[in-house]
RNA sequence: AGGUGGAGGUGUGCGGUCGCUUCUGAAACGCGGAAGCGCGACAGGAGAGGAAAGUCCGGACUCCACAGGGCAGGAUGCCGGUGCUAAAUAAGCACGGGGAAUGGUGGUAAAGCGCCAUUCACGGAAAGUGCCACAGAAAACAAACCGUCAAACGGGCUGAAAGGUCUGCGUGACAAGGGUGAAAAGGUGGUGUAAGAGACCACCGGGAUUUCCAGUAAUGGAAUCCGCAUGGCAAACCCCGUCCGGAGCAAGAUCAAAUAGGGAACUGGAGGUGGCCCGCUUUAAGAUCCGUUACGGCGGAUCGCAGUUCCGGGUUGAUUGCUAAGACAAAUGACCGAUCCCGGAAACGGGAAACAGAAUCCGGCUUAUGGCCUCCACCUUUCG
RNA sequence: CGGGCCGUAGCGCAGACUGGUAGCGCGUCUGCUUGGGGUGCAGAAGGUCUGGGGUUCAAAUCCCCACGGCCCGA
């Protein structure tokens, strides 16, 4: 069951969308989340929350200088914003979602990543 | 056949599921009287590179500034003409000519020199200034350490003497030889001389101008003349020719909103109480100057104040600039199958590659790069 | 997009403008001093000057390109 979810062939349910409307797009969001101060540190990656007025599971993912040049950069926010669209649907709180990439998720594999992701997400108190 | 190095080319193909960006069409929904706008299920099209990189150059494009001339500063650099690429008189490539360096080779007793190949950020060293360590006598109006030569003088030897010979000091002549250096003031041979020297001669080299010939031209060749005079460095200052206003898509343009302030024009600046100041009503009732006066005021101007309209700048947001990729916390990903590659006897495991991710666009340069293909050089093995 | 700075011994720096000898401090090593250590004294070692190319007789220095690091402005 788990292991089917994870493959997205078989993630055949309604609403694993990612469009612009799901995503943080202003600075300021990122800035508020940060000003929160909730964050969950993890092997591959670093979740900070925010809660308050428009929060509704948008998604903001980062890579700084530090994981690598441009192309792994690119590689680490393709990895998370494609493991939080397969499992958006799990979660439903009112909050919105910065993901820090860290550098060690480039030698990751994919099973660890959606795995530590859910992992953060249920502590961070977002399951439905 | 294999390996190593270098140069150039190429930059992996197929099917499927889910998802992203954008364009076109578009149901339903929301707003609206309507036109239309917003959001958009769904369908179809397009969606990273040869270097997208570094940002070393150039251009397009945009805004600001701008009478003319000069100085300073910066950039750039052999000459000719044609072809290709190109929007292009940039740049680049190819071809021709001159020069320099390096290598090879020919030639000579040796040198100068000829030829071939490669490379070159290749204007000028008789405009001027400066520098050339160490070594060396001397490093650039030449000079003279050793040296060569000459006559006079002193000394030694020899001689009967004249003289000869050796040597010393100073004087004069000279620049051949020695040695130093990255570099030493044309080379070789001869004539000449006390010894020498382009002092003179021959050949070579160099320079000059004119003439002739060849060539579109750069330039080359021949003739004539000049004993021959000037080492290197300008990626030292500099001189000469040519070019150069500044900023950059976060350029710039449009729209909207809010706030304070700036500029211009117009209008207002009235009335009541009171002898005056002050105070009150009022959105607001000041200052200065001039004229006039019946001394209570009145009229005008300027500044300040208030109101209305307009102008320009800033801030924030959106749109545009923007593209047959065209984003703006920034789109190419995840997974499955076949296929291929590597390891392995097999089962099976790993991988689909190196360098690397568009940000206004276009050229040049440079750097990175697995595999495969082509060429060159070298090495090893086998066969003939 | 535009601009600037740095790279020299293990570490921190000078030398570069004006080209010929690479130097200073700390550290390291050796010896002496001390019962031993520290301190002190004496001596020594240690540098492809980030890499490549060019100019020059000669380059850390001048010129060009590249690599790495840091910073600033819009």
């Amino acid at each position: 069951m788990e292991e089917s979810r994870i493959s997205g062939v078989q993630a055949r349910r309604p609403d694993v969308g990612l469009g612009r409307s799901r995503r943080l797009t202003a600075s300021d969001d990122f800035a508020a989340t940060y000003a929160q101060g909730r964050s969950l540190a993890g092997r591959y990656m670093v979740l900070w929350v925010r809660q308050g007025p428009g929060a509704a599971l948008r998604i903001g993912v980062v890579a700084s200088r530090v994981v690598g040049d441009a192309v792994r950069r690119n590689r680490a926010k393709r990895r998370l914003r494609e493991a939080w669209r397969l499992n958006r649907h799990l979660w439903a709180a009112e909050v919105d979602v910065v993901i820090v990439a860290r550098r060690a998720i480039l030698g990751a594999s994919w099973e660890d990543v959606v795995t530590e992701l859910r992992k953060l997400a249920q502590k961070a108190g977002l399951a439905a």
